[in-house]
DNA sequence: ATGGCGAAAACGTTTCGA
């Protein structure tokens, strides 16, 4: 089964670059943030001409999650928060999750301690899978690790300690990062050499329950993806599991 | 050190993203 998570910065903005990714990879399942639009007006009609049955979890102009799957969406729930940030089902015989953590603005602000609370939440409702095969995949809006960052001593927004502490609670719970060492996954476009030189944080993630890692085969960032014509500005990733 | 870009809402500019 292969899962891809895009934070695509407006679907409106970006549905030529989902289909070519959709029809580069086929996956089974695609988690979508930051659609930015209500669900009255996503262009669903994209999806069903493929074959994908549709959850979607939109609000005005910010947010807004989704989830595709080839297969029966089940158990559709996103009531985790007021904001459309989480939404997740059951689908192929996995519990999948759409999360789109708030970027917290700068550290001390009050949206800061909004994402703190929202990782700590986020910690908990993990944990009701620990026995289900289940992969959350998102943006996380947190480098984890220095290696994830512009510069390995960078410890503003993103890669403050309790930010990166509050991920690792949800890693030691068993829940594995299985994109550590795979490059990075965001790149600001204010700067077009920031790409080019590889300058950008890793913020997109997937975390695997235990048993979901038992039929872990392979996880990669998609960068080509970064480099479409009006791009956004995080890359998809990919994680395929054994049938 | 600062600003740079892109998208959306609702304006002719502002706010947000990370």
């Amino acid at each position: 089964m292969k899962i891809i998570s895009w934070n695509v910065n407006s679907i409106r903005a970006r549905i030529d670059s989902v289909m070519t990714v959709i029809h580069k990879f086929s996956p089974d399942v695609l988690l979508l943030q930051e659609t930015r639009v209500e669900d009255h007006a996503f262009p669903v009609e994209y999806f069903d001409d493929l074959g994908y049955n549709v959850a979607l979890k939109g609000q005005k102009g910010r947010n807004g999650v989704a989830i595709f799957s080839k297969h029966m969406l089940e158990e559709v729930r996103g009531d985790f928060c007021s904001e459309a940030r989480y939404l997740e089902a059951f689908t192929g015989g996995v519990f999948v999750a759409s999360v789109y953590v708030p970027n917290g603005q700068m550290i001390g602000a009050e949206q800061y301690y909004h994402k703190l609370d929202f990782l700590r939440d986020l910690e908990k409702k993990f944990a009701a899978f620990q026995a289900e095969v289940f992969v959350a995949g998102g943006d996380f809006n947190v480098a984890p690790h220095a290696p994830d960052a512009p510069r390995p001593d960078y410890d503003g927004i993103m890669c403050s300690e309790p930010e990166r502490s509050l991920l690792k609670n949800i890693r030691d719970a068993g829940f594995r990062d299985i994109l550590e060492q795979k490059g990075l996954t965001w790149w600001d476009y204010r700067r077009s050499s920031n790409f080019r030189q590889d300058v950008g944080f890793r913020l997109d993630h997937f975390y695997l329950s235990p048993k979901a890692c038992g039929i872990f085969k392979n996880g990669e960032v998609l960068r080509f993806a970064r480099e479409l014509p009006r791009p956004s500005d995080h890359a998809p990733i990919i994680c395929e599991l054994n049938p």
